[in-house]
DNA sequence: GGTGCCATGTAACGCGTTACATGATTAT
DNA sequence: ATAATCATGTAACGCGTTACATGGCACC
């Protein structure tokens, strides 16, 4: 969702060509290293908004140079705009590859899971460097929002950390529970609302 | 990719069919709550991995009950298993859609931004509150694993809570900075690696 | 006979990616 | 010439979602 109202909310400010829309789109969200978007990406979401009827086509230009299709915002966009402006943010779990991991590992007994653990700390370590040096490397006298940026994914990455602490503190206990499976197979039939099935 | 391997990895378990692979799934990723997998998903990753030859229909049962299509993992499916275990987690930008909001209404001064940062403020403490109720009706002695599994979201939400401060407290400076638009249009041609364009 | 679980799918769509393909302009 | 940027797209695939569709079993 982010990519389509990104676009139509860079229409929204003028019209545009999708070049330019990617160019710009790419700054807002701190530069490739941060977000790469790809052309098709552009173009596939900007015939969707085309079809849906929130931005059209509005002319062609040529001025001496390759064509540009410059697409401006409907009436209809600028609603769905506004309504995305305030829509809260939902905020999404994060579909946590490396717990499933670390719960098959357990489960299966294949793989030691303190090894899937240390490997994920030193790879967050490594990002963690790796993000600082971006950090510094930016002029908070030019890009503070981009600083914002960076300093966010620090603050997640040394979340994960603390995070990775913990667990490893209690990872012989967890290994120790049954294995969370699917509950034994309930007695087929009708258990309905209100009853207690073998209610202690 | 968390969906595909974690389905190889319960088969590779023992073998197992699709309704049973839902449950387990689910299981593993702590609940619906968590993570909803759709019965749809199930079946067609299962597709996907048996086109992709990591594992095969082994058996049909039907026991006096509904037809079950049982899946066993091949030897190419335990490798492929062995890889995903031993690779590192890839840590994945979180494509903040929250940011691009922002900046968006920065420069388009169409909205005000504090007006954002406190909606998105709002909903995250009522995250956090649900995050901790959650967490609260956990019994650590049964369920250690779901209980870091809460632990680790209500960090992210308390790091997220806490940019947000920082956020606010520099935003009039970010309002004062020109808007990270893209480069003023590089001339045309060759500028080449060892070019100092326009150098100071 | 209805409700509800067990069990399996298909079709269509949305969003994103990779890879491919085209062509014009301009500085060197 | 050729390298590089400007500019636009298509095709195929991967993953996920929504919605739809089917049918057996068993309890009450």
């Amino acid at each position: 969702m982010s990519v389509k109202f990104g676009l139509l909310g860079l229409i929204g400010q003028k019209p545009r060509h999708g070049y330019e829309l990617h160019a710009a789109f790419t700054a807002i969200v701190g530069g490739e290293d941060n977000w790469e978007v790809k052309p098709a990406q552009i173009y596939t979401t900007l015939n969707r908004l085309k079809e849906q009827g929130l931005i059209i086509e509005e002319s062609i230009l040529q001025e001496g140079g390759p064509e540009k299709v410059i697409y401006a915002i409907t009436p209809e966009g600028l609603a769905e705009l506004e309504d995305w402006f305030l829509s809260p943010v939902s905020i999404e779990r994060q579909k946590d590859e490396f717990f499933i991991k670390m719960m098959l590992a357990i489960a299966s007994g294949q793989v030691d899971p303190y090894k899937i653990l240390y490997a994920q700390r030193g790879n967050l370590y490594r990002e963690l460097h790796q993000l600082t040096a971006n950090k510094l490397s930016l002029n908070p006298a030019e890009s503070l929002a981009y600083l914002m940026l960076a300093e966010q994914a620090i603050m997640h990455v040394e979340a994960d950390l603390r995070w990775l602490d913990m667990l490893e503190a209690r990872l012989d206990d967890i290994r120790k529970q049954p294995i969370p499976e699917p509950a034994p197979k309930k007695p087929r039939g009708r258990p309905a609302k209100g009853i207690k099935e073998d209610g202690q």
